[in-house]
DNA sequence: CTGAAAGCGCTAACAG
DNA sequence: CTGTTAGCGCTTTCAG
């Protein structure tokens, strides 16, 4: 099998140099070395594709170069993308990810147990933003290891945070819709188990207070983006029944919100014409839809990075921090025009 | 930090046994053991939270439990649904993975020493399809590191390798589309360099054949689902142009659908009356489009899981396979009625 | 500036 | 059935 695995010593016995010499090279320990014994070392390795090990490395260094990454749902598109660009901004930094799921809290403490016992230097959390329990976390510092939490409740100071404004975005999108002609807005909310929800129906009736128009109880319903799309559709319909129905619905997410436009189209109003529409999180088939989705883009990509920079930072010493971060509303077509039916 | 790190020594001297007998019953050598001393030790174990460290036995053992994970797009929607998949599987069979992004064979390479130094105990590639080197893969089963792909070209015997039927895939799709009294079908190919082209072209001339249709160089036209939005509409629209038109297409994947129904709809075509769409891959989208789009499922997670199973498999001795696996027709209503135009 | 030696925490012979 | 011991491959004092 593997036997022929070239270690340190082969490395110093070719290179007719003590191991230590090697590994000084291997850690750029060079300054004042004799620049011939340094090439000498350099080439032995070269030729002989040597390799350190990492997990020698690791057990005296206490370092694996090794970040571990928890995700609450690893299959909803707004996480991989945080997945990819965490992976990305891992590997700049010169460290690795061990991705594992966690689908609640007791699932997240074994995961995390496995991931101490791995040696990871660090860990983040990427939550649905879910109020999930924090009890199995707050030992982490304790013990050394350094997180950072995205989107999700900080259980701790010493905990590093990133999040972002979901009640300013869906603020923004009342604005929005308000400038365009709209007076009748709705807003169909997600699950109120996640904390997002009362972000975003804050944020809500921010947007509604600041443009002065009235805040109605029967506009904003529930579409639990978590659920069956038959219940989107119901939701929309409700809406669209009312007298009089609103003339722009903010969705839960934009998996909603193509399920609102096509509600509404197939009812026979057209979208933006007699229904504007606006989604949130600027998923991949946003643009793709008929008419392009407007929607409010989470900025998770700029969390994963910001995340991953603050944990490598605490790694070399740095403190943790706390960041919050701005959502930005992409416009596209789905809210454009200005709507027909105003001047009702 | 971690300077309270409970080691097999402590466990040892307060269970009054030795470190063998620890790491006995660590690893469930218990057989002939006093079960008194047994219960003590495990006493000792759970009270102080003791967890052995991997990378110590990862040192001495040479298998980490950890399976390296090389993607070649994390970010598509394809792919996610493959790393989720696999992640599940590979804790239910007790390893992590480590997930790392390879954009091109020269990244994968390095990617491939990082896993290497982490003592990984096996890798699995999912790749595009597109036609990559594998010279840097070619010395993986020298180096005692069992790997498999997905979805991609078998490097050597060594590999084991799990695919999927693309051909039949679309050419089952055609002969719904004829079953459904469609006589003009189109193809909307994919770019020349994956081999998933070839193989879906392959698949729409054996439908044409096998229902006994013509081929037609004009109904098949490119529509990279790597480029441009823009081309993609080009593309349809150079399609409904066509005298006489098609009355159905099959797209290169799931967005291109989605833009296709929007282009038709946007010339006044109804989907399915005018035009019938069909996608490929089965997106989270798709039910949700407007109307529900017919698309070839792939089946990538169960490709994961047959990969994983087949490399921890691998590890346990057991020699590579080669899987091949069937997509599948999910019929939704952006095929499903008659086309009006048939009898034109 | 280089070499020898002591571990990191664990497993696995091998004795007792 | 349990204890002793020799490493796994590397880093890191500490001498020379």
């Amino acid at each position: 099998m593997s036997s022929d695995r070239v270690t340190i010593r082969q490395i110093a016995e070719m290179s007719e140099v003590s191991v230590s010499t090697v590994s000084n090279v291997l850690n750029g320990r060079t300054l004042r070395m004799s620049a011939e014994t340094l090439e000498r070392v350099r080439g032995v390795i070269s030729t002989l594709r040597y390799r350190p090990s990492s997990i020698a490395r690791g057990l005296v260094t206490g370092r694996t170069a090794t970040i571990g990454l928890v995700v609450a749902e690893i299959e909803t598109a707004l996480f991989f993308s945080a997945v990819g660009a965490l992976e990305t901004a891992a590997r700049d930094a010169g460290y690795n990810l061990i991705v594992c799921h966690a689908r609640g809290s007791r699932d997240e403490a074994e995961v995390v147990t496995v991931l101490r016992t791995k040696g990871v230097d660090g860990i983040i959390f990427i939550a649905n933003s879910e109020a999930v329990d924090n009890t199995h976390l707050t030992d982490l510092p304790a013990a050394g290891i350094l997180a950072v939490v995205i989107n999700r409740r900080r259980p701790g100071p010493e905990f590093g945070r990133v999040t972002w404004n979901d009640r300013a975005g869906v603020a923004g999108a009342v604005e929005h819709l308000h400038a365009l002609g709209h007076r009748r807005i709705a807003f169909l909310r997600g699950p109120r188990s996640r904390d997002s929800t009362r972000e975003r129906v804050a944020g809500y009736r921010r947007g509604l207070k600041k443009v002065g128009l009235p805040y109605q109880d029967d506009y904003v319903r529930l579409a639990d983006y978590t659920a069956e799309v038959l219940a989107w559709e119901r939701a929309t319909s409700e809406l669209l029944d009312l007298d009089p129905a609103p003339t722009a619905v903010i969705a839960s997410d934009d998996s909603v919100a193509a399920v609102v436009i096509r509600t509404a189209q197939r009812r026979g109003l057209s979208v933006p014409g007699d229904l504007a529409v606006v989604g949130i999180d600027d998923q991949m088939f946003a643009p793709l839809l008929n008419p392009p989705l407007t929607t409010i883009r989470l900025p998770v990509k700029e969390a994963a990075e910001r995340a991953l920079k603050m944990l490598v930072d605490a790694i070399a010493g740095q403190s943790m921090r706390e960041v919050r971060l701005d959502t930005e509303l992409v416009v596209r077509d789905s809210s454009s025009p200005e709507p027909r039916t105003t001047v009702s």
